[in-house]
DNA sequence: ATGATATGATGAG
DNA sequence: TCATCCTATCATC
């Protein structure tokens, strides 16, 4: 499931498997198929990522924008092209690859227009190597909302999500329920630096992980640990077990209808 | 088999 | 703040 990092990285796989080529589109069962239809057979001339937004470009034809939601997700497949099983939005594929996209919140034909616009809609982006933090320190500076809930407003910022919300506000030592406008801005500094090696790095590796090295159970002399959403991390779900820094128990609660995780006294 | 849960976002009230 | 979109996975029966 999706924070920034998938997005970016769907953004470089989807160029790197279709990039150049006359690409079949077809959407089997949803309502993209007369879009897909006006798209089949042309090329896929580029891709972007903006936080959590996907943009496939075709010759001549605009922008195909994805956004994946809570559910969506692309599986990747190569040789013979398969029946698609169940519900398939969109479907890619050349003589030797495939890729379904199933349970989009949006898929949608824009223009270039139509692509600035949902661009300017959202705040800077840490894995866009020429954005910088400005913009998300002019609106976190004068607000009274929490830093845990501005941090996952995308009009503030982009493409952070609640993993990347719970870890870096664990790895700067700050208490989640802080107003933005409490914050220095060397805190919101640290944020944002932090933020880019760190989603860079999940890019990468496909997966969320965020403890620093001298952090780990065997650099701390525990018993190995495996997070149940496949990355390594300080907090995000792990309500009631020791903190693995100091030890106490990391807490959780609903904050904007979204689970929160903290260690009370690291980030105090 | 069934239910709970999830890394997201929107629109109504 | 709440309901809703709608899919995969995991735990429990």
């Amino acid at each position: 499931m999706p924070e920034g990092h998938t997005i970016h990285r769907l953004a470089a796989e989807y160029h790197r498997v279709f990039g150049g080529q006359a690409v079949g589109v077809s959407s089997p069962q949803g309502p993209f198929a007369e879009a897909a239809a006006r798209l089949d057979g042309r090329e896929l001339t580029g891709t972007d990522a903006k936080g959590k937004h996907l943009f496939l470009g075709f010759a001549g034809a605009g922008w195909v924008h994805i956004h994946l939601g809570l559910y969506g997700k692309v599986f990747w497949g190569h040789g013979p092209v398969p029946e698609p099983v169940g519900q398939v939005r969109l479907r890619l594929a050349t003589d030797d690859a495939h890729a379904d996209l199933r349970g989009p919140t949006k898929c949608a034909l824009i223009t270039p227009g139509e692509k600035l616009e949902v661009e300017a809609r959202l705040g800077p982006d840490p894995l866009r190597a020429e954005e910088t933090g400005d913009a998300a320190w002019k609106r976190i500076s004068g607000s009274r909302t929490t830093v845990a809930a501005l941090l996952m407003d995308q009009k503030v910022l982009s493409g952070v999500g609640n993993v990347y919300r719970a870890e870096v506000l664990f790895r700067q030592g700050i208490d989640p329920h802080r107003a933005g406008r409490s914050l220095r801005r060397a805190e919101w500094d640290a944020i944002w630096d932090d933020l880019r090696p760190l989603m860079r790095e999940g890019v990468r590796l496909n997966r969320i992980d965020t403890v620093r090295p001298e952090h780990t159970p065997e650099a701390m002399g525990r018993p190995p640990r495996v997070d149940d959403h496949g990355g390594e991390v300080y907090v995000y779900r792990r309500a009631g077990q020791p903190c693995l820094v100091c030890g106490t128990e990391v807490r959780t609660e609903e904050h904007a209808a979204r689970n929160l995780f903290w260690c009370p006294r690291c980030q105090a």
